[in-house]
DNA sequence: ATAAAAAAAGAGATTCTTGTCTTAAACTCG
DNA sequence: CGAGTTTAAGACAAGAATCTCTTTTTTTAT
């Protein structure tokens, strides 16, 4: 469904929402290494947000990428746009070229309600809000947030 | 989700289903242009889907490919495991490594319900009965099928 | 000013997917 | 048997996605 850019893409936008401000700017460096991703390739996926006003970056020491008030007022929706294109969202699943309610493929209907609800997750909601929902429930960004099984008697 | 070439194939697999016979056998040039699809490329996936016996053939005069009583008892399932793997059913829609209802990214519990629907549409259905039910519920399979809203009164 | 730090930009390399082309093999029918 | 038809197989080609490397630009701190 996504590109692995734009899995990055979006892990990223949602770790810098958590973690950075205009106070606090963060490296490629360490937001590659705390996603698990390949740094070179992240610094291209950045620069391309950047471009599209996604996030903000300062050069120098001290620099980096952050998310400014305005940023956060995006969705996780126009990160996709930005990377992906929404096409992947529109196409069949099985690839035909008409497939809609009137004319659907054989798993239409199970493929629909989904789309609906993954769409009103990334295109609904602001940074902030999602950021709030996933603090909320406690939901898994990177992969140094997992618990392992620490808290078995939870 | 599903590459190119597994869509070609699942979509094949289902028109042979349809149309094919032991004493109908179907060249790659019909299937191709029925289902609108790169000729030569869907022979390739055709050729791989006969030696993991999921579809049959013949050559020569009056050959082509067709669906046995044996291939008909496969799933879905088997012609993705044939071309595709099951990794991309396996993965974390965001990409992480460890994703699981304990450890849960953040649109987990949107993808974890819809995977288990198209899992068991895919896999706990034979290609036999899988067909009763496109016949049953009037899906589309190739692009001819389309009614192209003609009874709009219905 | 100068040096260091960091993003920006662009070129390039690798791998995967998709697709094509050619030749061989098998089968059927006259 | 022999010609024609059709799949089988393998090499090859084009494109996209992924990832890397190098150079430039900007900024900060000394």
């Amino acid at each position: 469904m996504l590109s692995n850019a734009c899995k990055y893409a979006i892990r990223s936008i949602l770790y810098l929402a958590i973690n950075s401000s205009e106070d606090n700017k963060i490296g490629v460096k360490i937001i590659a290494e705390e996603l698990e991703t390949p740094q070179p390739f992240l610094a291209k996926l950045l620069q391309q947000l950047t471009r599209d006003k996604l996030v903000s970056s300062t050069k120098g020491p001290n620099g980096g990428f952050y998310l400014d008030s305005k940023n956060r007022k995006n969705a996780i929706w126009d990160v996709i746009i930005s990377i992906d294109g929404t096409s992947k969202f529109d196409n069949c699943f099985l690839g035909l070229a008409k497939c809609d309610d009137r004319n659907p493929c054989p798993v239409h209907f199970i493929v629909s309600p989904f789309k609906d609800k993954i769409l009103s997750s990334f295109r609904d909601k602001t940074i902030d809000e999602y950021v709030v929902e996933i603090k909320n429930t406690n939901r898994v960004i990177s992969l140094k947030d997992l618990d392992l099984f620490e808290n078995e008697d939870s």
